[in-house]
RNA sequence: GCCUGGGUGGCGGAAUUGGUAUACGCAGUCGACUUAAAAUCGAUCGCCCCUCGAGGGCUUGUGGGUUCGACUCCCACCCCGGGCACCA
């Protein structure tokens, strides 16, 4: 075989991103047509894929996500979308940071670096990306408009300053938000965190925690990335009961609020625990007898490593108060106790504790030998599972002596702690006998009445803290006057440029602090000597709004404008990791929102869809250099092509879900893009060229090498001249190319024809649903059909075959499409609109029906489509095998799935 | 513990609405081409039994159930991955 007939993927796919380059082929226009006339404009579409953060070089997960994006865009495209689908870089952040501190090195310049080869590969990938809106969160023309965004949320009061007890990691030595510790450690290096109380900034994201939460119903996004957002959120629906205590001076009574989900349970309620970061602990126990012990008791507690104290199966410990509070329900006095199982950043840092029906209060009731008092009858034999079916009103014979009365030894009564529902008792006349469901509105209803309480809502979700004690990252835009205290920068005096410093090793402090010609600063408000905030955001604020600033990437007077949002936004499909399902996903949607409520946006919810791509793997495991299992993405494409690269990657299995790297895979699909190669190369070079304007391949190198930059190829201005959908707007089928119901019709022709129709309809099913694998093997089967008949088939079949699997192809494999399409037809493949299935074609005058006897497949028999069901029966009847199954025999019953099988019930 | 996703040949996976289980690819086996190898092309390929052939039995984590028919629906359970986890 010659050289020639080989598939050179190192040939042709730059050949092809040189033209694509050139005609910038990928880019769209904001403007909508000038002239449009009575035209539609077509439907725009936004896809996105998660932008990369630029560190060291692209791996195989980015391959994957931007494959998978760039098939969704590319589809969209041939379906008559403009379709806008940009790249950016979230550039700021640590790992640059901490090369700098280790080798001097700038962060600005290895981040370039690393833009640069993200750029590169990217661009051999064949990815169809509108460069032009190419921007990185680093650069101070993108980072003006992230503090801008900083003071419209401080004008707002959705960014505040606060001192907290907050997560900080030791070793990176900046604070983390709550989103960034995972088990106790920090998210980025593991280092276990730590808990100080420092002064942050805040973003006000709890105020936003309910719409969060109830517009997820409204997009589609998949539903296990939901649900992690709302079990974040964490909304838990109660009431706050205000128990007091008068022990201190019982003139002035302190009221102690309480979070509960269960007030129905109010009466049960034998004692009442403190978090020991309370600060009313230690006043109420300075002076006495129990000051000592309590002291030791919150040092330790404190001093406790966060994973020590949230150990679910550490033992309940705690120590008393000497005081004791009112339960407001029926004026009973309780004892006070501080324990460590009670949070201080959940509710209220106090809880009123019922240990006959929550289960972490009766460990600590029982260790502690304190009172346990049912108030709700129910839960049976202890442990026995649930008995739903014998739904007994009265209390199995366990629940009903608990009788023993209040002062009751609080024994191993069975049964408790009980968590379900029942009719309430020992509470009050009124409520006992009542069910604690209908129980539990009314003690709220009375509680509220009375002043004590009020139904209650809580959310596990905090605040997002966003400074951070580093060096690489957007300066917050603040001054700090002695005489007029926090002061915003004035819009005008944007950007707050980050400064060049010699030192990036952090102290406890931000590097920043050390550049003292940067810090010091005149206050914008009184003019006098101030100093500037030396903190810097979270890169998650950089990353929450660079989807709207692609949609107006140059504008300098403003971070986008509402015309140009209006065009794209929100995203019609968003791709990337689900490890970035709560972080990333809900800092973005929170921006949103307060930008809606500012009257910056029209839209609520940034991302309409969502699809999360699975890991790459290799030998099961997750690629790491420790593990030296990495596969890197630039050998690859250098070895097989990009094509083939991206077509691996999707054809392994479904995206979404985990896939395990197999080189003998990429082998295969290699194979297969050179049969297609070579396949489609024999038939150009037989000639048989059936269309006008096809005479020879036209030999795909149209650009002349130096021609690039000038958009020659492209009038100007015009929104559909760059717009590869543009093909649309004057849909034209390919003269040349038969669509079955004219010319040959052998029945190779026919079987090939139909091969492909299917094929068509096939592949545009799975593009909808995400099934790239599926889709893939649809072609594959294309490619079978067509080498199969290749001897015996018309070439016009042949090539009509060969260019239907180029054109489903194309998504996945560009270039080699874009090839083998113009060699077949003259055309680029990108400009012809999606192939549409001829039902025609999809229908068979006869099928093959199944014949089941007693639903064991017994035979096969060729049917006509119009048969009837009687003569199915009787064909299947007479099929020697099915007559094997049924001869002496009692048919008794018999069904016919008309196209699908028919089957005798026999006895 | 709660919430999730999954479990199908030697391997990755397919089966979209309850209707032919194992598409497509990999690996394997045999053959063609070749001096040879690579590449390519063709055949074969779930397991077991019988075997001249035709055939028969079994098989989608386990055990039940519904149905003419179950990878698919229902009940119980086992295993693996992800998320949350003393949230009152």
């Amino acid at each position: 075989m010659s050289d020639e007939h080989r598939y050179d993927p190192q040939e042709i796919e730059p050949r092809w991103q040189a033209l694509w380059a050139a005609e910038r082929t990928w880019e769209v226009a904001n403007e909508a047509p000038e002239r449009a006339g009575s035209e539609r404009r077509p439907p725009a579409s936004y896809v996105l894929e998660m932008l990369p953060y630029p560190s060291g070089e692209p791996h195989i997960g980015h391959l994957k996500c931007y494959a998978v994006g760039d098939a969704i865009a590319h589809f969209h495209r041939r379906l008559g979308h403009r379709v806008l689908h940009p790249m950016g870089y979230d550039a700021f952040g640590l790992p640059a940071e901490n090369h700098a501190i280790k080798t001097g090195v700038h962060p600005r310049d290895s981040t370039a670096a690393s833009i640069a080869s993200f750029q590169r590969q990217f661009r051999a990938w064949g990815i169809s990306i509108d460069w032009s809106r190419e921007f990185g969160t680093h650069e101070p023309r993108y980072y003006r408009w992230t503090q801008w965004i900083f003071l419209q949320l401080f004008q707002a009061g959705l960014a505040y300053r606060k001192e907290a007890a907050v997560k900080w990691c030791p070793h990176d030595q900046t604070v983390l938000a709550n989103e960034q510790v995972v088990d106790g450690h920090c998210e980025r290096c593991g280092a276990e965190v730590e808990v100080r109380q420092l002064e942050q900034w805040f973003l006000r994201i709890t105020d936003y925690a309910e719409r969060l939460l109830t517009d997820l119903d409204g997009i589609e996004w998949p539903e296990h990335v939901k649900t992690m957002q709302r079990n974040w959120i964490g909304r838990s629906e109660g009431a706050e009961v205000t128990f007091r205590c008068t022990d201190l001076d019982p003139a002035q009574p302190i009221d102690y609020r309480v979070f509960t989900t269960r007030p129905d349970t109010l009466f049960g309620a034998t004692f009442f625990v403190m978090a020991p970061e309370h600060p009313d602990v230690l006043r109420l126990v300075a002076g006495t007898e129990h000051e000592a012990a309590v002291r030791e008791y919150i040092n330790h507690a404190l001093t406790e490593s966060g994973e020590e104290r949230s150990a679910v199966d550490k033992p309940k410990t705690g120590v008393a108060l000497g005081r004791t509070v009112t339960n407001p329900v029926n004026g009973e006095q309780i004892p006070m106790y501080v324990a460590d199982y009670v949070l201080m950043e959940y509710g209220t840092g106090a809880i009123m504790a019922v240990p006959a029906h929550d289960e972490r209060d009766h460990a600590f009731a029982r260790a502690h030998d304190l009172p346990i008092r049912r108030v709700i009858e129910g839960g049976a034999e202890d442990g026995l599972p649930e008995n739903a079916e014998d739904g007994l009103p009265e209390g199995a014979e366990e629940g009903l002596p608990e009788n023993a009365e209040d002062g009751l030894p609080n024994g191993a009564e069975q049964g408790l702690p009980y968590t379900g529902d029942g009719p309430l008792t020992s509470s009050d006349e009124r409520f006992d006998g009542m069910n604690n469901r209908a129980a539990l509105a009314a003690i709220v209803a009375w509680l509220d009445e009375q002043g004590k309480g009020h139904a209650s809502v809580n959310y596990r979700l905090r605040d997002w803290l966003v400074s951070r004690q580093r060096y690489w990252g957007c300066p917050i835009p603040i001054v700090y006057c002695e005489r007029c205290g926090i002061v915003p920068v004035p819009e005008e005096q944007l950007p707050v440029v980050l400064p060049d410093i010699e030192d990036y090793a952090p102290r406890g402090r931000s590097p920043l602090a050390a550049a003292a010609a940067w810090v010091a600063v005149d206050c914008p408000s009184c003019g006098e000597p101030a100093r500037r905030e030396t903190d810097t955001m979270d890169t998650f604020v950089d990353s929450s709004w660079y989807f709207l600033r692609y949609c107006d990437p140059t504008n300098e007077r403003a971070p986008w404008s509402k015309e140009a949002l209006a065009q794209w936004m929100p995203v019609d499909q968003y791709i990337g990791g689900v490890e970035h399902a709560i972080l990333h996903l809900l800092y973005a949607r929170f921006f949103c929102k307060a930008l809606a409520d500012l009257g910056h946006l029209d839209f609520k919810e940034p991302f309409q869809a969502l699809f999360t791509q699975g890991m790459v793997t290799k030998d099961g495991a997750k690629m790491s250099k420790s593990r030296g299992n990495v596969v890197s993405p630039a050998s690859i494409v250098e070895r097989y092509g990009a094509d083939t690269a991206r077509c691996y990657i999707l054809f392994v299995g479904p995206p979404d879900q985990d896939a395990d790297w197999s080189d003998d895979g990429v082998e295969g699909v290699h194979r297969f893009l050179g049969r297609l190669w070579r396949l489609a190369h024999e038939v150009a070079q037989a000639g048989g060229t059936a269309g006008p304007q096809t005479a020879e391949p036209s030999g795909a190198a149209p650009v002349a090498e130096g021609s690039g930059g000038e958009p020659h190829a492209a009038p100007p201005a015009g929104p559909y001249t760059a717009l590869p959908g543009a093909a649309h707007v004057r849909p034209r089928r390919s003269a040349h190319v038969p669509t079955g119901t004219d010319t040959d019709t052998s029945d190779d022709a026919l079987a090939l024809l139909r091969k492909a129709h299917w094929a068509i309809d096939k592949v545009s099913g799975d593009m909808r649903r995400f099934a790239f694998n599926t889709a893939i093997a649809a072609v594959m089967e294309l490619l079978n059909e067509a080498s199969r008949l290749r001897d015996t088939a018309p070439l016009e079949a042949q090539r009509f075959a060969l260019a239907t699997a180029a054109s489903l192809l194309f998504p996945f494999a560009p270039h080699l499409a874009s090839e083998v399409y113009e060699r077949l037809t003259g055309e680029r493949v990108w400009e012809q609109p999606w192939p549409q299935a001829d039902p025609a074609l999809l229908e068979r005058e006869s099928y093959e029906i199944v014949c089941q006897v007693n639903g064991k497949l017994r035979d096969r028999v060729r049917a006509a489509r119009d048969a009837s069901p009687e003569e199915l029966k009787e064909l299947c009847r007479a099929a020697p095998n099915v007559r094997a199954h049924i001869d002496g025999k009692h048919v008794v019953k018999e069904i016919v799935v008309p196209g699908k099988l028919v089957n005798f019930v026999v006895r």
